[in-house]
DNA sequence: CATATATTATAAGCGTGCTTACTATTCAAG
DNA sequence: CTTGAATAGTAAGCACGCTTATAATATATG
């Protein structure tokens, strides 16, 4: 055990996934009026933006497993946000449209979302947010399978 | 909707979320020849902290639903790692002890978290590090229900 | 054309967390 | 002592992510 890690860094683990507990939380709870789970928020975000996009390339997107975006579509198409039409193309695909409920909801969705990251940042410099992003991306890129490959592909879509 | 968040806030649940969910994948890869889950780890740090913990307590600590830890405790007494002892004091309670196998895994755990957060921080300084650190912790303190209470209670359990 | 390989979506089942509801036990009043 | 409230733990069932396996379709190759 090279460092001691006497810094604070051994509660990195505990840190994130707590934060992001709280944060799933309290989306869930500031959207429960419209029904939605932090996960379909994520998901309806991607479909009001890419209208038509295939289950495939969305579970690339989201960096999820194709079933999980399966099974997340059964309840939100149940829930009238989303549609899935066969490509006449290809009859394997199914393209996914979101519906009006969805694109009026979008902007609220947003709103929302502001709400949540001022309070879950309030206190913090704008500097200070500036370096969590970053070190967030950092954390994601560094972790994100390679392991070992260090390419630089923050826009592409291997990013998101 | 007063900032327009053009600084990359507005990614800041994705961000959080994927970090979360890519440490944890890593844990449970590195750690995989132990045969414990992420969660399984975390619980198992507090029990070798705090031998003997009510239940209750360990679900105050880990800041999750007792019923989760019941769960968990479940399965990490079928493989070993802890024994329910009851409280001749109080019947309801059971007295959480780590076996000697959780003993001498203790070391190994804290190594692999090591590692894995150095592999996840790779490429920040010193400085960085320490703010997103206080980033999270940030984050944690200010979504913890309270929402309006701002006091500085991380130790006693007023926030749950 | 026929066969082999890809890809798209889904099915089945597990782990972790949650909510809600229940039992058992303790403790505080009357 | 008895009633009633609080506490410790669990059960049931859901959401979400995962892995592994399967059906249907597309595409490449013999």
């Amino acid at each position: 055990m090279p460092l001691m890690n006497l810094d604070g860094t051994e509660r990195l683990g505990f840190l994130i996934h707590d934060a992001a507990r709280m944060m799933r939380k309290r989306f869930e709870m500031l959207g429960s009026s419209y029904g939605l789970s932090a996960a379909q928020w994520r998901l309806l975000v991607r479909v009001v933006k890419d209208e038509g996009v295939a289950q495939a390339r969305l579970a690339e997107l989201l960096e999820i497993e194709p079933i999980s975006v399966s099974r997340l579509l059964d309840r939100m198409e149940e829930g009238g946000w989303v549609e899935r039409r066969q490509d006449a193309a290809d009859r394997r695909v199914r393209m996914i449209f979101p519906t009006d409920k969805s694109r009026q909801a979008f902007g609220a969705i947003k709103s929302v979302a502001g709400e949540v990251f001022e309070q879950a940042l309030a206190g913090l410099s704008q500097e200070q947010r500036q370096t969590v992003l970053l070190g967030l991306k950092t954390i994601v890129h560094n972790l994100s399978d390679g392991e070992a490959s260090c390419q630089h592909d923050n826009e592409k879509g291997a990013a998101r």
